[in-house]
DNA sequence: TGAACCCGGACTGTAACGGTCGTATACTAA
DNA sequence: TTAGTATACGACCGTTACAGTCCGGGTTCA
């Protein structure tokens, strides 16, 4: 279905729900999940595997939290969804494990990897921050970004 | 994970497969399934319903089988991952059914329809062809292909 | 000390995916 | 007309992964 998780897209959210406050020291995986209305244990555990790729940091004990551990600007989507997800790969067979179990003849791996690449690099080129900043109204040019594929 | 699935797979590899032999009247599903050491009865599924959206025609007897059903050129790999597997979105929430069914406030959804159409996009810009003719073992500019995203 | 918080493993229910089986139907050739 | 080959289609099943819960433990601060 080339979608990507419930888990994925929580972890945007709360990235991007940080980065929009950047002046609080921390923000409760509590408080994140009760702004989203998803369940605080579920996001609390993506937190901490966002914490663990270091991408958050994290503060135990009262009045702790989670915190971007650098720039909104600097952490790309990609970066959130390999981290929660793992690394992903269009094609089934991943060519990286052992090749394809399939028969040799299997040729259309290699440009749906192209097509792999492509969308690794739109993803790549989306950080939080450009998340956060979407709040306008209307009426802004949100400068296009240009990907080229080559088949 | 943002990977498609075995069948779509499976389609697309059947899709080449007949692509690249225009010639003969038609080949049966056990035929593909055999080229590819897939189960057979499984790639016929998939034929089926590839046949009932209009990519393939069938012909039932002897010597019956599949044939495509326009030029490959005229296919592209988002037809035949779309017949397969449906229509496919990025979010989890499509906002096509009934909007999101968290909290108002999930604002990510939109920039990532935009990732999601460039997707689709690419592809849209794959026919058949396009994979058939990747046959060539190096030494040629296949032609790349751009693509815009506007977050 | 205790409340609030993070940490992390174990567990469960559900749904989708991948695949099989059996049967009915359609067509062709001998 | 009959046998063989092929599609068509629904029912079924095992596995996996996703989404979510539970609980015991460790930290920090008031």
């Amino acid at each position: 279905m080339l979608k990507l998780t419930k888990k994925a897209d929580y972890g945007l959210m709360a990235l991007k729900y940080l980065a929009e406050r950047p002046d609080t020291p921390a923000l409760s995986a509590k408080d994140i999940a009760d702004a989203y209305g998803i369940p605080a244990q579920l996001l609390a555990k993506i937190l901490q595997q966002l914490t663990k790729k270091g991408l958050l940091k994290s503060h135990a004990g009262m009045n702790g939290g989670y915190a971007l551990s650098k720039p909104a600007a600097s952490i790309s989507a990609y970066e959130v969804i390999l981290a929660i997800d793992g690394p992903f790969f269009i094609t089934s067979c991943t060519k990286g494990a052992h090749g394809c179990d399939l028969t040799p003849s299997c040729t259309i791996k290699e440009p749906l990897a192209r097509v792999n690449e492509t969308i690794a690099g739109v993803l790549k080129s989306i950080s939080i921050q450009d998340l956060a900043e979407h709040e306008h109204p209307s009426g802004q040019a949100p400068e296009p970004k240009l990907v080229t594929l080559t088949i």
